[in-house]
DNA sequence: TACCAACTATGATGGCCATCATAGACAGCT
DNA sequence: AGCTGTCTATGATGGCCATCATAGTTGGTA
């Protein structure tokens, strides 16, 4: 009985996830069946860089931080993943270890596949395929945009863009500390607080610690900004 | 008769193909059939940021080098395509414009393949989107790598990395300018050509006009010298 | 309640590197 | 042979921003 319902929950998770557009929902049971779910809490890391991928994910609850680090301590995220969203897209395909991290911001839900069983569904559903070819697609635009972004945008303007991206996939309270905007924007910890005090003096946000909140995403947008993917 | 063989002719070329390892050669025939060739100028523009995109490509003969540029004038390249090298894996999945624009460095000779053809395809044999994606995997992690690159290492670091990449893909005698060496490592072509003086006084290399000859790779390699993905 | 780790805040400093500027060299073309 | 555009070369300058340093603040927790 519980069971059931807890199945059901799954396709209900399912339907809308990027990635699943379009498929038929009564298939989704099938992938929900062969799904597990694991609990992560905040801090926890669920894979690391290096190792070997050996499922496909998406977040049932919470926040999870996809990111990259160097030898020298730098880093940086790639994508930030909340309710409905899938990670490792990539993994399954290869096996292959990737240079990538896992990293859960909250309590989090989430919903694991093994790559054969995801792959096996995958093929089943071209839509799918499809579908992760755009969401591939954009990731690739969206890393080369921000290395364009590092050439020729100062500090302040790629953080600006940060803000209005979250903004847009968040809303207009984002909880999340300037070491998170650094690592999302490609700089320190410092020069985004410096950057957050003149944004607070241009009344563009207010913020208190561990959050920031947006009071005026049209004033972004026409500062010249579009958005990276997330 | 001579039709045949150059159908043969493209078969041969597409078996060795980045993406299509693994297919049945006589399935290539298929493909090659379908295709047809275009040929390229030294600088012409094959496609450009914000066309919608209608084609696979494979570079027959030729170079093709496929960048993104800022408005402010700022240019990157993403990938550059030799010999049996594909393109624009992404567009036939989703038909949509991307940020990217190819130009041919040479005198190419291009083999292109409708969207729908090469989907058509590309469906029926699983092998070929596990390689896509494995493709697009490396892409992602590289284009990441070097946002890394651009936050924690400086100019002459970044450039014997590309240096080195691009003699492990081309040999050791690189047929380029500054100006391209700087669009891969995110820097100007002025910084370009400081670094390249010094490494010539460290003995490194040996240049002329539009060519980069690697002494000793291995050299480059102890220099801390991982790749990237070009 | 007291402590501690994490977060915010801001000043000072210096160095990397983009930018501007000038000049020379080379290749291809008519 | 002469011209022109492209490529190489190198100096001078200044500004952005990482880095180091110090200190205040806050929320959770033992």
């Amino acid at each position: 009985m519980d069971k059931i319902k807890q199945l059901d929950q799954r396709v209900q998770l399912l339907k809308p996830i990027l990635g699943f557009e379009g498929v038929n929902p009564q298939h989704l049971e099938e992938i929900a069946r062969r799904s597990f779910v694991k609990c992560y809490s905040k801090g926890d890391l669920i894979f690391d860089q290096g190792q070997k991928c050996e499922f496909f994910y998406v977040v049932m609850k919470g926040l999870v931080k996809v990111s990259m680090y160097g030898p020298s301590g730098g880093k940086i995220t790639y994508l930030l993943a909340g309710t409905g969203e899938p990670f490792n897209l990539v993994g399954p395909f290869t096996g292959k270890p990737r240079y990538l991290s896992a990293e859960s911001l909250d309590n989090a839900h989430i919903l694991l596949l093994k790559n054969e069983d995801f792959l096996a569904y995958v093929y089943k559903h071209p839509v799918v395929i499809k579908n992760i070819m755009s969401i591939l697609g954009y990731a690739i635009d969206s890393s080369n945009d921000k290395i364009l972004d590092m050439i020729e945008k100062r500090v302040e303007q790629r953080l600006i863009k940060v803000l209005y991206t979250l903004q847009k996939k968040f809303g207009q309270k984002l909880r999340f500390t300037s070491s998170d905007f650094a690592e999302l924007a490609g700089t320190t910890t410092e020069s985004t607080l410096r950057a957050m005090a003149q944004f607070r003096k241009q009344g563009m946000i207010k913020s208190g610690r561990g959050e920031v909140i947006i009071l005026d995403p049209e004033l972004m947008k026409n500062q010249g900004c579009e958005t990276y993917w997330v």
